[in-house]
DNA sequence: TATGAATGAGATTTCATTCAT
DNA sequence: GATGAATGAAATCTCATTCAT
């Protein structure tokens, strides 16, 4: 008799989850199997069932961010742009500082939603370096253009603040968003104001 | 004739090297005693000679870290500011400009020239993280000084503002410090004029 | 079908089995970890599924020793004295020496029944001084209240005398019990002539 | 320059001290070369240009205990017994308890000079089984010929008495002699007229 | 005589992983 | 689908002992 809700695919799930917290909190090598199946009220031979190996399971929750992390940025990119805003010359700034602050506020919000796949893909993961590349590659490429365009200044090298503002992403998501202390759009905000606009009085 | 090496302190100092090597490419928990004395051409026992255990050398390599750290702090905060660039109304903002880039280009300065050491004490150990909490609040207070004097604007959240330049700091110092990608000065100079000017042309 | 002894309890205890052979033998310092569990048919790693440490199951094996020696205390006091020898003039003797014998029969008979405990909870252990001291508090206890009856003589002291007897019941139990050479009927018998009537013709 | 006092035959009887309460207070396999040397103020590898290893030393303060044993044997042998105390009929007794009180007043008088050694070569020791052996011995021997003579009732073991004899000797030793509870003469006179008399008023 | 430096050998313990049911 | 039992492989650490000076 099967015990309920006792099937296959609640089971991995549930491993999955429980190896999200256990390596968001503790990092690959602190986190062992034993930890991870009995959180899932399961045996360790269990986890061999849906898992070949610890490295596999993590690997898979990576994968599980990137792609969520792929699709939003799909998501971001398609939503059309206020078509109000365009062409109009007092509202070139507006429409830069609108911009980014809808793509940090989806970052920021995407980020927040799922703390620990955060901390996994984002900070403690392998693959963590590539993503971060590209994604510094979009917030480069982005600021060329906008250089290319005339909203950025010409002396400031791009390359350079698109990295700079990578590791804002970073640094905030980390103490600010993932500590619960401010909510994504605040961060959005007053990141966007301060690349835009800098701090001088 | 004593056989080359074969010195107490050198042979202690060979560990400390290896070690720092090791833990800063491979992180605490992959990094084996093994590897360590290999590299430092000594036997497993002959650590235990001159470090308690592993933890206890990783200890004392994320201590020189700090020390180091705070030294270069103390340096940095004696050096006389510009006396030629106090008090002229048009200089203020070069005045900033001036501190903040000093500041800047000794602290990349001083992270890039130990890479090993930074890649511990800064990424990898336990106390980074108390660590960047009081470079935060000295950022901070720095901040909110200058805001208080407007200098800088009142719309703006100072802490929020530190913890941005301290992500920008971490990152810059991974991908283009640690990698020999930019000098300290190019990457000060473009920290200091992005934070103060914003990216707004 | 069950491979034979892969049961865990079974297991458990040939491995408490063969550690107090091990212990018995050689001592806590001489028994290693791979000799017990090659006894038990087990590989080193299985130890661990049942016992902390090393010294988890030599604590495990005083502490058995112990409560069985408390239960052998407890039991040999419940027994009733036959009442036949009680109250006449003439047997006095007789029933110091009756109740005596018992005791010491009981006692032998323990300790001769589970070679290994007693070699560890008697004689090995850190814990056997203890006990010691508790079981010649026991016998002062009893040689006092004999004292005060007049059943003993006035003029011996009875710390002495039962510092005496434990000695004598140590020694009896290492040279006689435990190799087997007198049963413990014949120990007790002699002991209590001895000890109450002295050598003397 | 030799330093005052530093020669080999200093060094060497410093070892051996050392290592006599080392031994004595922590057992062999607790005992440490590392700590004995540094009791003697001296390193490890000057410890291998006296004795040849941990054993080694340890062996020498066993036969150490043995040879002085042995010469504390001879001398009470050779004590000439009081002439005045022989033929005459009624001391038989005090005749036996005398020289009995000589013997183990002169065995608890060496034990307790010594309380390193006699811990070591007594009850610590490999050998001490075989000396306690021929110990026990020649007390069956001399309480054989007390039984012959008639002194001895002929009802009694003579070697279940020399052995209760031994562990009495043993046990005082070590919990009234080595913690200096009583001084050798009170403790021979007690067990004289324990084994002699017995308890009964 | 003495030692600073080094090591061989081996012990305990941990953990991811598998076997048999 | 699940598990009780067991293990291979490896890591950290200890200690008696030796080498070279």
């Amino acid at each position: 008799m099967r015990k309920k809700g006792s099937n296959g695919q609640e089971s991995r799930a549930r491993l999955l989850e429980a190896a999200a917290q256990e390596f968001a909190r503790s990092g690959y090598h602190e986190t062992k199997i034993s930890t991870i199946v009995s959180r899932a009220g399961l045996t360790q031979p269990s986890f061999y069932l849906y898992f070949q190996s610890k490295e596999a399971i993590f690997e898979e929750l990576m994968e599980l961010f990137e792609i969520q992390f792929k699709e939003m940025g799909r998501h971001s990119r398609e939503e059309p742009d206020d078509p109000d805003n365009v062409g109009q010359e007092g509202n070139r700034r507006e429409a830069s500082e609108g911009q980014m602050y809808r793509e940090l506020a989806g970052l920021f919000g995407f980020l927040g939603k799922n703390q620990d796949l955060t901390q996994i893909g984002f900070f403690t993961g392998t693959q963590s370096a590539a993503l971060k590349r590209r994604l510094m590659s979009a917030i480069h490429s982005d600021f060329a253009a906008k250089q290319q365009n005339g909203h950025f200044r010409h002396d400031a090298d791009m390359e350079i603040a698109a990295e700079c503002l990578l590791g804002t992403i970073e640094c905030l998501t980390r103490e600010q968003l993932l500590t619960g202390k401010r909510p994504p759009e605040e961060l959005a905000q007053e990141v966007v104001r301060l690349y835009l606009l800098g701090l001088m009085a």
